[in-house]
DNA sequence: GTCATTTGACCCAT
DNA sequence: ATGGGTCAAATGAC
């Protein structure tokens, strides 16, 4: 028992240490600007591939651990995914599987009328599988699943609800974590356009879920200020009218203990400007937004890749973060 | 014809 | 037994 623990730290350690050297080498491409684009999308497959399997080494880890269920793995598990070829085959280990799964929550507030559902849109393209009553609820919940889902297996799911005191606002519900390999910053997004969902998308989504989850990506070249050989990661969020406003911890996100210490929710107000150039969107924005960190930070280390970007940091109007830092760990982010 | 949505049925955890 | 989540056939839109 205590040579498997061993043996499965060792190679958690080793799958870390792999990502920060492929991180490294992209250190290395983004300053380089003759870099060929290909060796960096490659560095970062590698790097996302290299987190994706310590992650879910830490996670099915923390499933053993007891500690698990009081933080609060109560969580139903029900399903997160039921495709039939999972049920043959794996069906236990789904299971396991759907208790690891990350799942936040948003609450978005959209005014009521045409274009609705264009607002709720996040930028990702989603297929609608279910809808049900839900008991005590005045409105069904929807169930949607991620469209690659068949074609590269993508697990991410998200249900709708929409609340019965204000019908404006609606909970959305995320679960997993998108491996499709659509980039999901605008502009990569509308490089990459989906021919069933994507027309649907208009800008103001774009701008929505640049708010929301994806951030823009902007060039930092002035970096004189800066160390040059350690890229930071830039949000421009307090650029673009975003602005960290609180942290909270949310049951929803420890549904592992894994996902309770590394993803802190990220609650973020769009203020009125930004409301603004949503459209859609109620002006005043006092409503919360949670997003895993951790997959922004993976979308940005993606966008990164394909933008010429030579920073790529995490900008809070009390300054920037920079990832790079090694004092810097989720579990203590030097701003909450 | 293809693909997305709808909706009743089914499965599973509680 | 009940409710939430998913499946899959039927249907609709393009």
């Amino acid at each position: 028992m205590e040579n498997s623990a061993d043996w499965e730290q060792e190679n958690l350690i080793n799958e870390l240490t792999q990502g920060m050297e492929l991180a490294k080498q992209l250190q290395i491409h983004l300053n380089v600007t003759t870099s060929p684009h290909d060796t960096r999308e490659l560095l970062v497959h590698k790097i996302l591939n290299s987190y994706d399997k310590a992650l879910s080494m830490l996670k099915l880890n923390g499933e053993t651990q007891p500690t698990a269920a009081a933080m609060g793995m109560a969580e139903s598990p029900h399903s997160e995914d039921s495709d039939k070829d999972f049920k043959d085959h794996e069906h236990k280990h789904v299971s396991k599987k759907r208790k690891s799964m990350v799942r936040w929550t948003k609450q978005v507030q959209v005014c009521p009328g045409p274009g609705l559902e264009g607002c709720l849109d996040d930028g990702y393209n989603w297929r609608k599988y279910g809808q049900k009553d839900i008991l005590g609820a005045k409105y069904p919940r929807g169930y949607y699943r991620c469209t690659h889902r068949n074609v590269q297996g993508c697990l991410a799911t998200k249900q709708i609800q929409r609340s019965d005191e204000d019908p404006t606002l609606y909970e959305i519900t995320y679960r997993g974590r998108h491996t499709c390999t659509l980039i999901t910053a605008p502009s990569a997004a509308a490089a990459l356009p989906d021919k069933q969902e994507q027309p649907n998308m208009s800008q103001q989504n774009y701008q929505q879920q640049s708010c929301e989850i994806q951030f823009n990506f902007q060039t930092e070249l002035d970096s004189s200020t800066r160390d040059q050989s350690i890229p930071s990661l830039y949000l421009p969020c307090s650029v673009s009218n975003v602005m960290v406003k609180n942290y909270v911890d949310s049951a929803s996100m420890v549904d592992n203990n894994f996902v309770g210490n590394l993803y802190h929710p990220l609650l973020v107000s769009p203020s009125t400007s930004a409301a603004t150039q949503m459209g859609g969107f109620v002006g005043d924005w006092n409503q919360t937004v949670m997003a895993s960190e951790s997959e922004q930070l993976m979308e940005i280390v993606s966008a990164a890749s394909a933008t010429n970007s030579s920073t790529v940091g995490l900008d809070f109007p009390f300054g920037a973060l920079d990832l790079f830092d090694p004092t810097f760990s989720f579990e203590n982010p030097p701003f909450f």
